[in-house]
RNA sequence: CGGGGCGUAGCGCAGUCUGGUAGCGCAUCUGCUUUGGGAGCAGAGGGUCGUGAGUUCGAAUCCCACCGCCCCGACCA
C-alpha cells in the first residue's frame, strides 16, 4: 500500500474521554472512531489489524476441525423464550419489534440459534460430533461501556459450538479447544494464562477463561508460580488453616468502642491485629415460598466476602445484603456493631469462614451500639457455627493444590471455553438417535474469543511513548518504507519504488510512505500506528548503495547493502 | 439505576464566578521559504457555545427542564 492511496489520520492529542492507553493510541493512530458509547467504526488502518487477528483465529479453528458458518445478528425472541434465558439476560439484551410487532433481539451470543440449526439437521449419531463457529458482531447493552474497544457494546466475537453424542466426546473436544486457544494466543504474541473459571450465567460445568495479563485488567487471577494452578479469584478455593483452633484463654468481656465501626478502626482502637477481629455480614435470601431468611456471614477483619462462593451455599442462593431495618429487626442493633453472639434463646443462622472457625479469643460486635466483645470463643460463648469457604483469597494464601503460595495478577478475559452439557439441548429438545435406535439429548460445548477486544489488549501490552508496538503477525503493515525526499530526489524515488515492488512481489505487507511531508512527520506516524520494521531510503546512504533498517523497538538503526534488504526482511519476518 | 464531574471549531482547551454578541494551540486551505525527527512567515476557511424553554434592552455566561458523555459501585468476549 502507498500512503497516498490509503486513508488515515493521526492526532497529536488523544480525546479527553479516553481512559486507558490502548484506547488513546487507537484513537490517535486513527484505528477507530467513536460513533456512540461503546460503539466504534473500524477505520481501514484498524481493520487491517482486526482482520489479521481474525484470520489467525480462523486458521487455527479450521485446523482444529471446526467449520465456519455465519448466523444472523438479528434473532427471533421466541428462541430466547424457548431456552428460558430471556429473563436471565435482562436489559443487556437489546430487544425490539419489527413492523409486524414481532419481537426480535440483536444477538449477544448464539447458543439458541445454533441449537435450533443443529436440531433441525442433525438426526443421527453418525453426524456427530460437529463443531460450528462464526466470527461476527455481537451486541450487549452494557451498563457501563468503557476502555474503548476492550469493553464495547458492539464487538466482534468468534463463537463456536460443538455437539456430541457423549460427555466423553465433549471432554475430548474441550481439551482440543483448550490446546487450540493456547496456540491462537501464542501466535498473537500475547502474554496470557488459562484459568479455571466460574461458570456464571451461561451455565454448565467445566470452564476455563483465557486471560491476557495487564495491569489495567478488570479481573483478578489467582495463580501459583510453583505449579500450574491458576483460577479466577471468584473461584479460587481458600484452604482451611492447617493449625487447629487454640484453646480459649481469655474471659468474655465487653469493651466500649464508641464510633469505631470499621474493622480496621476497631483493631487500631483496641491495639490488636486486624485478623483477630471478626466481621459479621448480614444477608437476606428470599426463599421460593416467599419467606425470607436472615444469615450472618463471619469473616476475618482482613478478608473480604466472595459473593460467588457464598451464593453457592445451600439456602443462601441469590442473597442480598440486609437493609438497616432488617438488621435492627433481627439483632436489635444498627450495622457497625453487630455480631454472632445472640442472647436469650434467639437463634439465627451463622456461617463462619474457615479462617474464622479456627480463631479463639476473637473480637466481634456486641449487638449494642458502641460496644464490642473481646475473648469470644465458639462452643463457649456461642454455638459452633456452620463452616464454609466464603472469602476471597488473598496473595500469600496456600495454593489449593498444596504446591506453594498464591499470587494475584490482573487480567483481561479474551477467551472462554465451556462445557455446556445438556442445558440448551434439553430446553430446546436437540436430540439424536444413537446406535441402539434410542433418542438422546446432545452434549454441547461453547467456545468464545473476543476478537475486537484482542486488538485492544495487544496494544495494552505493546506500546511506548511513541505509540503502538505490535508483532508483525497482527501489525497493520509488516514493513514501512520511508523515502527521504520522494518528490525531490529521482534516485531516492526510483530505489523506494523498486524496493516496494520487490517486497510486494515477495508477499510482504509493506507500506510506502510517499507523502510530500517532512521526515519527522513520516517517522512519527509510522511509529504511532505500530509498524514493526522500518526501511529508510536517503540520498546519503544511497551513495554507498546502503539502506537503513530499524526495528520498532531497536535503539539504533543499522545500514544494509540495498541488495541484501529483501533477504534481511524475510528473515526478520520468519523470526516473528 | 444510585452518587460525582463535564458539554464552546475535527482534536486539546480558555472565556462562565462579575451578562455586552466568541478566542488560543494543533489540524485544514493558499502563497513563499524549509527538507534525516511532528518546520517558519504571511494570509484564509471553519462554531445553531449539547437541546429546549425562561429572566433580561441584551445570555456561552443567570434560572428551569431535558439530552449526551466521563468517573466511582453490580455483568461479560
Amino acid at each position: 500500500m502507498r500512503t497516498s492511496q490509503f486513508f488515515f489520520t493521526t492526532l497529536k492529542e488523544a480525546p479527553a474521554d479516553a481512559e486507558v492507553i490502548s484506547q488513546k493510541l487507537m484513537l490517535r493512530a486513527g484505528y477507530i472512531k467513536r460513533a456512540a458509547a461503546g460503539i466504534y467504526t473500524w477505520m481501514p488502518l484498524g481493520l487491517c489489524v482486526l482482520r489479521k487477528v481474525e484470520n489467525i483465529i480462523r486458521e487455527e479453528m479450521n485446523a482444529a476441525g471446526a467449520l465456519e458458518l455465519l448466523m444472523p445478528a438479528v434473532q427471533p425472541f421466541e428462541l430466547w423464550e424457548e431456552s428460558g434465558r430471556g429473563p436471565a439476560y435482562g436489559p443487556e439484551l437489546l430487544r425490539f419489534k419489527d413492523r409486524h410487532q414481532r419481537d426480535f433481539v440483536i444477538g449477544p451470543t448464539h447458543e439458541e440459534v445454533i441449537t435450533d440449526v443443529v436440531r433441525r439437521d442433525v438426526k443421527s449419531y453418525r453426524q456427530l460430533p460437529i463443531h460450528l463457529y462464526q466470527i461476527q458482531s455481537k451486541f450487549r447493552d452494557e451498563i457501563r461501556p468503557r476502555f474503548g474497544v476492550m469493553r464495547g457494546r458492539e464487538f466482534l466475537m468468534k463463537d463456536g459450538y460443538s455437539f456430541h453424542a457423549s460427555f466423553a466426546d465433549l471432554q475430548r473436544e474441550y481439551d482440543n479447544m483448550h490446546a487450540t486457544y493456547s496456540r491462537i494466543f501464542t501466535r498473537l504474541g500475547l502474554r496470557f494464562r488459562a484459568v479455571a473459571a466460574d461458570t456464571g450465567a451461561i451455565g454448565g460445568t467445566g470452564s476455563h477463561e483465557f486471560h491476557v495479563l495487564a495491569d489495567s485488567g478488570e479481573d483478578a487471577i489467582a495463580y501459583c508460580p510453583e505449579s500450574a494452578y491458576a483460577a479466577n479469584v471468584e473461584l479460587a478455593e481458600a484452604l482451611a488453616p492447617a493449625a487447629p483452633r487454640p484453646a480459649a484463654s481469655e474471659p468474655l468481656t465487653r469493651v466500649a468502642t464508641p464510633g469505631q465501626t470499621a474493622c480496621a478502626d476497631v483493631a487500631q482502637f483496641l491495639k490488636v491485629d486486624l485478623p483477630r477481629i471478626v466481621k459479621s455480614i448480614a444477608v437476606v435470601s428470599e426463599q421460593a415460598d416467599g419467606g425470607k431468611t436472615f444469615t450472618l456471614l463471619l469473616l476475618r477483619g482482613d478478608h473480604e466476602l466472595n459473593e460467588i462462593k457464598a451464593g453457592k451455599l445451600a439456602g443462601l442462593g441469590a442473597f442480598r445484603f440486609a437493609s438497616e431495618a432488617e438488621v435492627i429487626e433481627h439483632l436489635g442493633c444498627k450495622p457497625g456493631y453487630i455480631g454472632p453472639v445472640i442472647g436469650c434463646g434467639r437463634s439465627i443462622r451463622v456461617i463462619a469462614d474457615r479462617s474464622v472457625a479456627v480463631l479463639s479469643d476473637f473480637i466481634c460486635g456486641a449487638n449494642v451500639a458502641g460496644q464490642h466483645l473481646r475473648g469470644v470463643n465458639f462452643g463457649r460463648d456461642l454455638a459452633e457455627p456452620e463452616v464454609a469457604d466464603i472469602r476471597k483469597i488473598v496473595a500469600g494464601d496456600p495454593a489449593p493444590d498444596g504446591k506453594g503460595r498464591l499470587d494475584i495478577l490482573r487480567g483481561i478475559e479474551v477467551g472462554h471455553i465451556f462445557q455446556l452439557r445438556r442445558k440448551y439441548a434439553e430446553a430446546m429438545n436437540c436430540a439424536f438417535v444413537d446406535e441402539n435406535g434410542k433418542s438422546q439429548i446432545m452434549e454441547m460445548g461453547c467456545y468464545g474469543i473476543g476478537v475486537s477486544r484482542i486488538v485492544g489488549v495487544a496494544i495494552e501490552q505493546g506500546n511506548d511513548e511513541r505509540g503502538i508496538i505490535l508483532p508483525a503477525a497482527i501489525a497493520p503493515f509488516s514493513v514501512g518504507i520511508v523515502p527521504m525526499g520522494y518528490h525531490k530526489n529521482e534516485a531516492v524515488r526510483r530505489e523506494a519504488d523498486r524496493l516496494y515492488a520487490d517486497l510486494r512481489a515477495a508477499g510482504v505487507d509493506v507500506l510506502l510512505d510517499d507523502r510530500d511531508e517532512r521526515p519527522g512527520v513520516l517517522f512519527a506516524d509510522l511509529e504511532l500506528i505500530g509498524v514493526p520494521h522500518r526501511l529508510v531510503i536517503g540520498e546519503r546512504g544511497l551513495k554507498d548503495g546502503q539502506i537503513e533498517y530499524k526495528g520498532r523497538q531497536d535503539a539504533a538503526a543499522t545500514m544494509l547493502p540495498a541488495s541484501d534488504v529483501l533477504a534481511f526482511i524475510r528473515e526478520k519476518l520468519c523470526a516473528g
